[in-house]
DNA sequence: CCGGGAATGCAAAGAAGTTATCAATTGACC
DNA sequence: GGTCAATTGATAACTTCTTTGCATTCCCGG
């Protein structure tokens, strides 16, 4: 799990480099350890997050231990901003999959902001806007995809975040929980694949055998 | 299918109705016959629609003819800023249930309407946000929860919205198309919930024990 | 190099949902 | 009041996924 990647193959709204240089100066980041929580569910919505350095994971944990994950973000990509305008309180838990480091943004911070930058009004409706696409794609999903199609896509989309392109690191466990699957259900996709030659399995990672184009 | 929900208890984030007759006055609204395409899958979002009157089915057709449902929108709700504002394809297909009135709000009139009123950007959000919320709790019920506790909250939310607060007119075949599930499995939950005492049953109508307290 | 926890592979039983099919009921329309 | 399409209720066979359980393989750390 050492990459970032949505569910789904939906493009991400990031906030460029530049800008993250730029929100640096401003503001500092607080750094987060492997497992520490950066939100709960539940909480108050007064600030949202961009993540610097690292991986966040984002989901919901459910009162009988159950985890439902919603994606897994990386550097460039906001969160927290659907409590922080709607006003209801946090809708997912947030925790940190390695070492990472994450901005803050509250209401003053982000006044400064927009002041100084008319885009910050636009790009918050964008990064809304592609998390709405990426939910709306999983709950169709969901519905009407077999498990393994539906791992055959996730596999892909994390593929094209890792470094060569086409090998996954991430336990058959953690596929499970993010497809929202059992590890028998993740196993016999996963045997599917194999037998049809479209990955190769490993300990603690998968290979896809033709990765995506890179795109632009 | 005469009142608006969504499929889960979040609440919604409506146009006043004094601000939607200020609308009405500088934008006309279209009209729409039971069953016409608002807007299809893959059109170009240049506008976005704010509902005036009616009820507007919010959801996927898949090629193979399945239909996956999101929402269903009344007066006050707005829908297609997602493709409107990230710039991406229309991500679901809307149609009208019953006659509707809609206004189509492009990026010219959206222009004037925020250089009138600065609430607009954080209305958008908020709206964003709420659909966001709602999806999130799509995802995590479908993930969790069997078909009869979805279908109880679903009746839930849509008895709310009804005259009497209990009744609720739909057939088995478009709640189960709400729900993503067979109409066998729709009609085994609700023969659960008549056991239960907790519903009634009629045709093309079923009535809820004991609906919610009205909220503020 | 080796001990042990973590991860994987797999099988069996059962739960939940789907498709297909058909009969009975309802209500709208002539 | 009769006709007919739509809706409901139900059953059976089948598929998919889950839970449970256990054996095997991997690799990290002493």
């Amino acid at each position: 799990m050492q990459r970032s990647y949505q569910l789904t193959f939906a493009e991400r709204t990031r906030l460029p480099a530049l800008g993250r240089e730029r929100l640096l100066a401003t503001a500092p980041a607080r750094r987060f350890a492997d497992g520490q929580f950066v939100q709960h569910q539940g909480d108050p919505g007064d600030a949202f997050w961009v993540v610097v350095e690292g991986h966040v994971l984002v989901g919901r944990y459910a009162e009988d231990g159950g985890f439902t994950a919603f994606a897994v973000l990386g550097p460039g990509d906001m969160f927290g901003e659907l409590a922080f305008f709607t006003g209801i309180p946090r809708q997912a838990d947030a925790i940190a999959s390695g070492p990472a480091r994450l901005i803050a943004i509250d209401r003053p911070l982000l006044r400064s902001l927009m002041s100084a930058d008319i885009g910050w009004a636009e790009l918050l409706l964008r990064s809304l806007g592609r998390q709405l696409a990426v939910s709306l794609d999983i709950i169709d999903a969901d519905r009407r995809l077999p498990a393994a199609e539906r791992l055959a896509r996730l596999l892909a989309a994390m593929a094209a975040d890792a470094d060569d392109g086409r090998t996954v690191r991430a336990t058959q466990q953690q596929l499970a929980d993010l497809l929202g699957v059992s590890r028998v259900t993740l196993g016999a996709a996963l045997r599917d694949l194999t037998a049809r030659g479209q990955i190769e399995r490993g300990y603690g990672w998968l290979r896809i055998a033709t990765p995506l184009p890179p795109a632009g």
